[in-house]
DNA sequence: ATAACTGATACTATATTGATATCAATTAAA
DNA sequence: TTTAATTGATATCAATATAGTATCAGTTAT
């Protein structure tokens, strides 16, 4: 089970960088060769980052993407909305047969519930709380891992 | 996002159907017609639950499945681990450069936190207790959705 | 003018998920 | 003792999702 895929991963990293330079325009081939994210499936999360007004882009020569909204306003939580789309369950059956099968409502309830607590842990990490996380461990200039 | 497949999901249907009728074996086909799951892709289901010791089998005729492990000892985190593998962030760079990437690092710290939130939630829910919940939801007696 | 850029989009490859098919072995019961 | 109902064990296929590549037009600093 893997709970952030490529994009969500690369995307989150992105934001990172962007977050740590905030005021100027950083290319797609910056971000590329330095987090080691390949160029052109790069510029696509970018270019859906712009469209959830995440970042901004400057075209042209010395042109590149900037973080338009605060860092703190970015849960990790959207970018695996945005992603990988909503946490959800499994499709319920209602429709189909209105309760006929009961045994997966019981599930769905409590699957519900774990959903909620899932979405909103995801909620508090934000961009800003892991650049802040950066810093600090920067800061202490030890090894990790 | 999909948190559960159709695996683990037909699995936890199907032990939700040998846990309310525990004693007797109860055949693939009837489960599959039951909870409308495809019969052979359950089939696969059924033993690989028996590898785990959750059921046992008995062949020939009259044969079937029925539940082995207590209920309230199957956890649908260890279903969701059979099924659809251990929860795993995304993979760390770890082993390739080590550290070259702090960035990384520290989302994978904050996520492996929330990891272990997930999991410890899915771990509260076990078959017993979908059991019980089952049971309640039908003394009531009342439509759900 | 030109090189460094983004916008937009089409395409390919690989992995995962979901489902089906087949045949041998076992067992209860007619 | 035959037969029908069953599981064991695999092989295969189809659909979908994920990951990655390629191309070309348009923009802008130098
Ligand atoms: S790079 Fe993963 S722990 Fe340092
Ligand atoms: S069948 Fe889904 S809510 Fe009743």
């Amino acid at each position: 089970m893997k709970v952030l895929t490529k994009k969500t991963d690369y995307a989150i990293r992105a934001l990172l960088m962007l977050g740590s330079r905030r005021g100027e325009y950083v290319s797609a081939k910056t971000i590329s060769t330095d987090q080691d994210i390949p160029y052109q499936f790069l510029r696509g999360l970018l270019q859906e980052m712009i469209r959830y007004d995440l970042i901004v882009s400057k075209e042209g020569a010395q042109g590149g993407f900037m973080m338009k909204k605060e860092p703190d306003e970015i849960p990790i939580a959207q970018l695996i909305e945005i992603f990988q789309g909503k946490v959800q369950v499994s499709e319920c059956m209602f429709r189909k047969q209105i309760c006929a099968n009961r045994s997966r409502c019981v599930l769905r309830h409590e699957i519900m519930r774990i959903e909620q607590v899932v979405n909103s842990e995801f909620d508090k990490v934000t961009i800003g709380k892991l650049l802040r996380d950066l810093e600090a461990a920067n800061g202490m200039a030890h090894g990790c891992g």
